[in-house]
DNA sequence: TCTTAATACTACCTTTAAGTAGTATTTAAT
DNA sequence: ATTAAATACTACTTAAAGGTAGTATTAAGA
């Protein structure tokens, strides 16, 4: 029951990015300070570059900026691009969907659970997650 | 945000075993009306006794049966025997553990959906999904 | 006692996620 | 113009989860 690994860095680059109210960041630097391999941190930046969540700037003294107000980046739209599911009708022991028409054993017991998980998850933006409490 | 393949099909072997009331289940048919390859139940299976949340007669006419009653083998526990974790100081964004004095900038927010989570799982036994509920 | 139907064991194969390597391209500074 | 420092692209490797194959063992029933 986790986020994938994708999922974790990306949710936390985009964090400290948008901690850095605009100031350009570049990946070697990012890498260092959130201890995310190097390769694999640009290789999910570009997916974020193509996506965008984030407007890159090529060449020396380039770097990485969101592309929109951290109020209108939410982790929701995170877990969507990187493939973390959590959907209204997904079923938890993975039959088909889930409904109150059609429901799997576990269904009574996880409706309230997931539609707090998937409230949250869509009422955060990363502004949400701006100061002191960032971790690294 | 899945519970892993394992432990999907672990709690709707549990699950439908325990609706069977102490009736042997032998994994041939138990394979069909699960949808669960044959091969692969019959690993998991092994691991349900290994475990002891299963007792199994070899032999001809041989099968599973509950090692415990129903109300006593908790959903927790099945994901804890198959690496599910759900633990309350589990970081999600996957940065070692998270807690009140050692916050991931998700942290706040995702402390009442993950509080409920762990509740129902742990509060949530085998015979709380019987019933007509139960999807196959 | 032999056959058959069941579980158990060991080892392997396949698919997907995670991570790495090397090169090409872009652009500011000198 | 050249260099250096940055992102982008293509392809590969590794590790873990998911799944399969074949054989051994067990025990009821004919």
């Amino acid at each position: 029951m986790e986020l994938n690994n994708t999922t974790q860095y990306a949710i936390r680059m985009l964090s400290y990015i948008a901690n850095s109210h605009g100031k350009l960041q570049n990946a070697k630097e990012l890498s260092q300070i959130l201890a995310i391999p190097y390769k694999f941190l640009t290789k999910i930046m570009t997916e974020l570059v193509k996506s965008e969540f984030i407007i890159s700037i090529r060449g020396r003294e380039g770097g990485y900026k969101l592309a929109k107000p951290a109020s209108q980046i939410m982790v929701l739209d995170i877990l969507n691009q990187f493939g973390d599911i959590v959907k209204e009708n997904q079923c938890i022991l993975g039959i088909g969907t889930c409904d109150s028409e059609n429901k799997c054993s576990l269904h009574d017991q996880w409706v309230t659970p997931k539609e707090m998980m998937i409230k949250m998850f869509a009422e955060t933006s990363l502004e949400n997650l701006e100061g002191d409490e960032f971790k690294i």
